[in-house]
DNA sequence: CCTTCATTTTGTAAATTTCACTAAATAGGA
DNA sequence: TCCTATTTAGTGAAATTTACAAAATGAAGG
């Protein structure tokens, strides 16, 4: 949506392209330095922050969906999308206190209490985690701010986001065991120590640093490379990175981390 | 659903009772003697058996929607249900394969083509396990049978509930290891070999006997009675209960048993 | 009272994980 | 050139968990 006609278009007739009654919210973590990092976007008619969400569209598959809408109101695309959990609380929405004025000094358009948009609800939850740092968030014509939070100051969150934000990171932590999600958050050659601390950061705990990375190297994931990186006046450390074919593998089938 | 009328006024108006577009399909895994079934239905206008399924009312949460809607086509009530998975594959239902005349015998309404039923619909699944002999599974005024299979003798099923099965089943033995799911497939109190058939039955595979036990009493689930069971011409085995109340909180909380 | 047999416990070897410690590597500075 | 601070990487003993086998238990029936 990039003009105010396509925007209008959307809030009037929307229902014809979308399956309404129903959203996708998206929890984008972010790493970056040891810090894990949540996508946030402040919606102009919406007085606070939230998780990026939109519609689906009646042709699309959920997760094809959920990867539209991360690259529309944010600009990062390609993510490994992970539904964790669905949301359907009567009272999730709040649409009571939906407020006309808002919406239309936001949008320009009277959207009347038997829009669409307006209705009650059910929303399904994705997650991703991702490279920061290679990622610029791009707020679009309906967010007014888009941006990363650290993760344990986070603003007070619209609607039931907190708990999405919460269900989110469990799930993520859970799957962090069965599938070798770090794949984005790390440079295509990395050290050890990187994905160690990727890992803690990750789990929001301590890793043992000599038994973690044999895992990863039995069960073929990792490959050492002939490569050193330059690190100062310090023993240098070896580089490493995921074997492509296995590493998709693990992805689609799973494996057993711990 | 009891009566014709109601029938017919949740067809034409049900929308303003439920949410359209959305519904939730359950697989109620039932165990009894070594053997894990599967309870299907055989509604009357689709002709061929599926998961137990309906919509969400406007006023309940997901999980009392799933439950409602599990004791209004079975007869069988108060499950732990849990969700798994939200399916929304814009093929998943094939509306194109809408046959009205079928409606119409099964029914008696005339159902349009624009009928709030016909169109798209995301699902969000559900799974239960119950103790299938405390359950005698009894249709309604939709569901033409209603019966318990093999797990592993399932007939061919409708639309993506072969996915869906194949999904809760996966969730269901991940979870077993995380919460204490066993509860109400075994009587109140139980032996050793009572509880270790259940959960070989369920993961479908062999646990080892020796050292089973030791975790679930070293968590302090399980508490020894005094009690014993006589079997006949055999030693009797000691009686077993859980300790509702760490089980309650590892329901909440979670625990790891493997 | 002895046999039978499923239950339950015990024992032990193998495998795995934990943890502390040591060795190796590096470059700047003495 | 050699020493030092610092970080990576490997080693092995100790602790724990798992796998498997065997023995002990005890209730009933002959």
């Amino acid at each position: 949506m990039k003009t105010d006609d396509e925007v209008k278009d959307f809030i009037l007739n929307g229902y014809r392209e979308y399956v309404p009654h129903v959203s996708i919210d998206c929890a984008i973590f972010g790493y970056h330095e040891q810090q894990l990092k949540l996508l946030l976007i402040k919606l102009k008619f919406i007085d606070g922050w939230c998780l990026p969400g939109g519609y689906i569209k009646r042709t699309e598959t959920l997760v094809e969906a959920a990867n539209r809408i991360v690259m529309e109101r944010t600009g990062i695309g390609n993510l490994f999308l992970q539904q964790f959990k669905t949301f359907g609380d009567p009272n999730r929405a709040r649409i009571n206190e939906f407020d006309e004025e808002l919406w239309f000094k936001a949008t320009g358009v009277k959207v009347s209490k038997d829009n669409w948009l307006i209705d009650q609800t059910i929303s399904i939850g994705f997650y991703a985690i991702t490279d920061f740092s290679k990622a610029e968030p791009q707020p679009d014509m309906m967010s007014e701010k888009c941006k990363w939070f650290d993760i344990d100051n986070l603003p007070k969150l619209e609607f039931d986001h907190e708990e999405m934000v919460k269900e989110a990171l469990h799930t993520m932590r859970v799957q962090l065991y069965h599938y070798p999600i770090g794949y984005n958050m790390l440079p295509e050659k990395f050290t050890l120590t990187e994905i160690h601390a990727l890992y803690e950061t990750l789990l929001g705990k301590k890793l043992d640093i000599s038994n973690f990375p044999k895992k990863l190297i039995a069960l073929g994931l990792l490959k050492k490379l002939d490569e050193k990186r330059s690190i100062g006046p310090h023993r240098s450390p070896h580089l490493y990175m995921f074997d492509k074919e296995k590493y998709n593998m693990a992805i689609k089938e799973g494996v057993v981390l711990s």
